[in-house]
DNA sequence: ACAATGACTGAAT
DNA sequence: AATTCAGCCATTG
């Protein structure tokens, strides 16, 4: 599959935000979208997400989880436990894939970076 | 070009 | 409070 030039700008800024994530902090598609200025495209971010994986820098996609604080996309990742792992490896705590107290963890970057 | 799908979200039941 | 339905937007068949 290709991606439009158009839309690379896009899956860029969903990866910048996304690697500004603080670590042990996480945040949501919608978050991610209204901050890039499209709160409707929650699942073009994660289709981004998806895109990740072929992007050349690391990106921290177990960060980023949906609103409910499930990790909704871990089957996505070279190995689904990895996410998991990595998210209680910084600090939180995983039941039934969802973030426990994932409400003091959100970092939402319209509020925290303060666009 | 039309129809279906998806790492989502919000509203309705 | 939990489950279901519909809307959104880009990609794919």
């Amino acid at each position: 599959m290709k991606i439009s030039e158009k839309n690379k700008d896009f899956f860029q800024s969903v990866f910048e935000v996304v690697k500004l994530i603080p670590e042990g902090r996480v945040t949501s598609y919608g978050a991610i979208a209204k901050c890039l200025g499209a709160p409707r495209s929650s699942r073009m971010v994660g289709w981004a997400m998806n895109a990740s994986h072929s992007a050349k820098e690391p990106i921290p996609a177990h960060r980023v989880v949906n609103r409910n604080g499930l990790l909704t996309g871990k089957m996505h990742f070279s190995d689904p436990n990895e996410m998991q792992t990595r998210l209680e490896a910084e600090g939180h705590e995983i039941k039934n894939d969802q973030i426990q107290s994932f409400r003091e963890v959100f970092w939402d970057p319209n509020t925290e970076l303060e666009l």
